[in-house]
DNA sequence: ATCTCATATGAAAAATAAATCATATAACTT
DNA sequence: AAGTTATATGATTTATTTTTCATATGAGAT
C-alpha cells in the first residue's frame, strides 16, 4: 500500500465523528453547540473534535474563548453523496455492516 | 442520524479490506489470487470479502470451484479519487489518523 | 466414493479504537 | 487576582473489530 488512505475513512466510519460532521454540514458551530446538537459529552466531543481537525476534515477557529468548527466541505460533501449514490444503487437505501 | 452510512466507511477505513481493494482496482481476482497477492492468510481473506460483498463493494460470481471478486468501480474509485485530492490538498501526500 | 483444491464459517483470542473521568488550560469577567 | 465559562488532555476502562485457528463445505478430478 502507498499510503495510508485507509486511515482517512476511519473518521468518516465512526458514529460520533459521522454525527459531528453531519451536524457541521448544516453550519459551523462551537463546541458547546455541538453537545447541545447531538447531547453527547463534552470530552467525547473534544477528542472527537481532535482527530476530525488533524484530517483536516474540520477546520478551526479562535473566537474568544470558544471554538467555531467548520466542515472542510470541499472534499467531505461530495465523499457524503458517494456514499448516499452507493446506498441507493446497490444497498436499497441502507449498507449492512455484517 | 437517518441512515447508517458510516457503516459504509468501515469497509474502507480497514486496511486489509482497503489493500483488498487496492489489489482488485487492477483486474477481478480469485481468492486464491488475492492471498498470493497481498500475502495474508486465506480465511483473513475470506472474513474481509465477505463484508466486503456484503456491502456491495465488491461482487462475487463462480467459476468452477473458484470464486472471482471484483470491485464495484462505479462508486468506489471515484471515492478513492476524492481522499487522494484530500490527501493532496489538505494533508500534504498524507493524513495522520492522530 | 474418495481425494484434493478452493473457499467459507464460527468461536475464541488478540488488537485497536472509543468513551469516560478527572483534571488542566485558556480567555474573559468581576 | 479570583471566579467562571469554554474547551482540551491524559490515563484508564470499556467496547468494538480483526485475526487466528480449527473445522466445514463445495466442486471438480481420480
Amino acid at each position: 500500500m502507498k499510503n495510508k488512505s485507509y486511515n482517512f475513512f476511519t473518521h468518516l466510519a465512526n458514529p460520533t465523528k459521522f454525527k459531528i460532521i453531519m451536524a457541521l454540514k448544516e453550519s459551523p458551530l462551537s463546541v458547546t453547540e455541538i453537545i447541545n446538537t447531538l447531547k453527547e459529552e463534552q470530552s467525547k466531543i473534544s477528542h472527537n473534535l481532535k482527530s476530525l481537525t488533524q484530517c483536516h476534515i474540520v477546520e478551526v477557529k479562535k473566537q474568544g474563548k470558544k471554538r467555531i468548527y467548520e466542515l472542510n466541505k470541499d472534499t467531505i460533501l461530495p465523499m457524503i453523496e458517494l456514499v448516499k449514490l452507493h446506498a441507493r444503487k446497490y444497498c436499497l437505501g441502507k449498507c449492512h455492516k455484517d
